[in-house]
DNA sequence: TTGACATATTCCCATATGGGTATATGTTCT
DNA sequence: AGAACATATACCCATATGGGAATATGTCAA
């Protein structure tokens, strides 16, 4: 097998950045693909393709407006990577950090006494 | 171009589920590889090639144990990923739902009177 | 109808992937 | 030293990627 198809979930789709600068162009409203095309400084085709992988899975939805598409976000799909990384949230705490540096120093002992011959 | 590498930073390395799931198990705490082959019911070199990519972008620390190697979470790599989808939070609650609706619903209108001759 | 505009799709290509299997490296024990 | 164990790496392969360029599809205007 390859690499998880990117129009898997939010999570393939998303760790492209150019897709998570289209989803920052929508936050603020619709957008015509020619305006992200214009704010983005991409080719149009890379923006369309962008933003069919995008609507695959569910992060964009269009509506047509005479001869433009217009996209909007759909956050929705978002919630499972805010759910996923959520859980890790304490993890980059200072308690959490203090624990790190705990075993850090545990560690370095351990080698010094190697280095010593214990 | 091809697709960036998993190991250009957090986004990618996560995309991987299994990766995920790495994380998951070592939230709870320090394991050795030999526990994540069993926990997960991967083949051992896989389990190590994913434990490589979490490495190298930082998401895991090492440290050695006799011949065991004792992998440990590093969540500080995840608050980009936190910091980047708190922005749409509010994009999934009830208020920006009620907007979707509407929206949906101009555009029902819009395809009725095309049908309806207008 | 013809032409201009807006967007989507197709084709080609270099590249990295993740699985599988075999093997290398490193550590402990006898 | 040699065996057993723990982990990492190398190799092969099918696959999807994202860019670039060309072109197809669809819509409005004259």
């Amino acid at each position: 097998m390859a690499r998880a198809a990117t129009t898997t979930d939010a999570f393939n789709a998303v760790a492209e950045p150019r897709r998570r600068r289209i989803l920052d162009l929508l936050v603020a409203g619709e957008r015509s693909v020619n305006d992200l095309v214009t704010l983005l400084g991409l080719a149009q085709p890379q923006v369309s393709k962008h933003l069919r992988v995008l609507r695959e899975v569910g992060l964009v939805d269009v509506r047509d407006e005479g001869r433009q598409r217009m996209y909007r976000l759909n956050g929705r799909q978002l919630k499972p990577i805010h759910d996923w990384v959520r859980n890790y949230e304490q993890s980059w705490n200072e308690r959490f950090e203090a624990l790190d540096r705990v075993l850090d120093e545990l560690q370095e002992r351990k080698d010094d006494d190697h280095g010593n011959g214990k």
